[in-house]
DNA sequence: CTGAAAGCGCTTACAG
DNA sequence: CTGAAAGCGCTTACAG
């Protein structure tokens, strides 16, 4: 280096092909270039084509740190998120992946702390910055009214994945969390079970809420009642669900089965009905939520519900890439089959 | 929009601050406030403090785009992963974005699969095309020679983690398996099991030969042999787990303990266990390695080794981000501990 | 230690 | 339907 500072070698100069090129190879100028990778309609057919083979014959992809500096917009796609469970993140992520596939857009990682005062500025930040194509925002940030208002005063487009629509349609996910704890209750009720218990989530979670009413409503379908005092918040953790469990478990009427608002907090009850002496499923049936991979390795193998997080993660992508394109199929993007997946840990009384 | 194409709206116009109104508010020249930015000691002190001073108070942050236009370099990080392990990926995603923290870095995600032909053509496009700071490279593609060198001829930094130093010591880190393999042979020595049983990783993963050999040479050290006919292979899976361990169980002579490769195939060996009809830990001790979540809420609670996957993470990236300026301590960034946890698995014989 | 000019590779704004 | 000019916000290369 001729002059200072910068200590990395800048990269090697294999003179790269660039839109110049291209518009030379075709005999158009640039912005015709450009037109074409922009899938501009205001081009003839003709000149699309010729342009189209040069560019792949050249192999050139056009380069993306300049698209981004002139469009003022860049080709990130963030994932915003706090859900703890590895596995959930993971799916998600996978699913998002499979939509970015080989495109230029890539998949940064926004993880954040709803306890941290400053963290919407920090998304806020992130977008300032970066100007990302877009955000996607999985439960509970994804519930944050103030951080959505946020991305719409910077013009950021997003899509909200969550158990119920929160926001205008062409911005929201829905999980269907209250599908799924309705098959939960009628697996129990068909198995004849009377006292059943629930373990919801934080009611600062909408898919506790969401898991809850479609619990009782799917109980009440056959004839049954969800008791209050079988019904205790846990924190959607591990520890919570062996605590809830054991107050359940202590009382002298208590329940036959119990549905817990995840597969973390199920772990939890299995481990509290050992504590209290009880079979599983002999003396107590368990049902969970989220079908992690914990439940088919415990023993017995717990019965649970399964939501198609990858399949949520491509279509908040898709919705993402194909914004006004026209091409998107709202109705189809959005409704997403839960599946009871029926283990060992259930009997009938 | 007054021409054609592109749908989604420009960024909102709020006159952003740039380094052009830092250079006149300074009273210097573009370039020496590009220096400031960049740390550049050819600064006076003077000049350097005030335009600081500036950019403090106007909040200017320059824009990554541009930067990465000029610098034909963006200031992405590439995990490049194909570890299937949602535990792992997740701690070492956290581990990684520890360091980034707030800097201007972003952390991209490229999973690849090393059964695809093209998964080393596709990570060189996207340096080609991204032209990331860098690349973190875990378990097993960091052990992919082929790639390595791909990545030197794009002259695309990187960072490999493995269980062992593959590369010049700048470009590794490493995790220090066999270690943590010697704890769990001491452990199983020390409760005088003397017929040990061995289920380790794929023989195309360096880990699981690294882990093999920590053990044998830990029970080396106290007078046992880890018997040929008692070491199998597995898949770092589950289902591997059991039916390697099914084959031990049934054997005349089988072990009184099992150290598996992985929590993964210790959980399968429970399976086996209990088929068996053996009871943990009276008939049969159990140690896995990695300390994922199912250890510790499976029953009983599984002894295994943990591996520190974040601070791993958070020294890779370290490592890349410091390079070159002359604060990096590699021997310190690369000397992690592993602590074996004993919980109810294991028991003297 | 500092700066004026040229350039990174695209797109926008305007004109035809 | 197409193009020449200006610009996105930085850094490099050169000069002093």
């Amino acid at each position: 280096m001729s002059d200072d500072e910068h200590e990395s070698k800048p990269a090697r100069d294999r003179s790269q092909v660039t839109i110049i090129d291209i518009a030379r190879m075709a005999g158009v100028s640039k912005k015709t270039v450009s037109r074409v990778i922009n899938e501009s309609p205001l081009v003839r057919e003709e000149t699309r084509k010729k342009v189209k083979e040069i560019i792949a014959e050249t192999g050139f992809t056009p380069n993306p740190q300049a698209r981004a500096l002139a469009f003022r917009k860049s080709f990130l796609v963030g994932l915003v998120y706090d859900n703890p469970s590895p596995q959930y993140v993971v799916n998600m992520q996978r699913g998002i992946l499979d939509t970015l596939g080989d495109t230029a857009f890539q998949l940064v990682l926004r993880p954040c702390d709803r306890g941290d005062e400053n963290y919407r500025e920090r998304v806020r930040s992130f977008i300032v910055q970066h100007k990302p194509h877009g955000i996607i925002l999985t439960p509970s940030v994804s519930e944050d009214e103030t951080l959505a208002e946020i991305l719409r005063e910077e013009e950021c487009d997003y899509v909200r994945i969550a158990s119920l629509e929160l926001d205008v349609p062409s911005r929201s996910i829905r999980t269907h969390d209250a599908q799924g704890a309705e098959m939960a209750a009628a697996h129990l009720a068909q198995l004849g079970h009377k006292r059943i218990g629930h373990i919801h989530g934080p009611k600062t979670f909408r898919s506790a809420h969401e898991r809850l009413s479609g619990f009782r409503s799917g109980l009440e379908s056959y004839g049954l009642e969800l008791a209050p005092e079988l019904t205790v918040e846990g924190a959607y953790t591990f520890d919570s669900g062996v605590s809830s469990a054991t107050r359940l478990l202590n009382r002298r009427d208590r329940p036959t089965a119990i549905f817990a608002g995840n597969d973390e907090m199920a772990v939890g009850v299995y481990v509290a009905a050992r504590k209290a002496g009880l079979r599983i499923p002999e003396d107590l049936s368990i049902v969970g939520f989220d079908d992690t991979p914990i439940s088919a390795r415990i023993w017995p193998p717990l019965t649970t519900v399964r939501s198609p997080i990858r399949e949520v993660g491509r279509a908040a992508a898709d919705l993402l890439l194909k914004r006004g394109s026209g091409s998107e199929n709202l109705e189809e993007l959005q409704s997403f089959q839960l599946e009871l997946i029926v283990r060992e840990s259930t009997r009938s009384v």
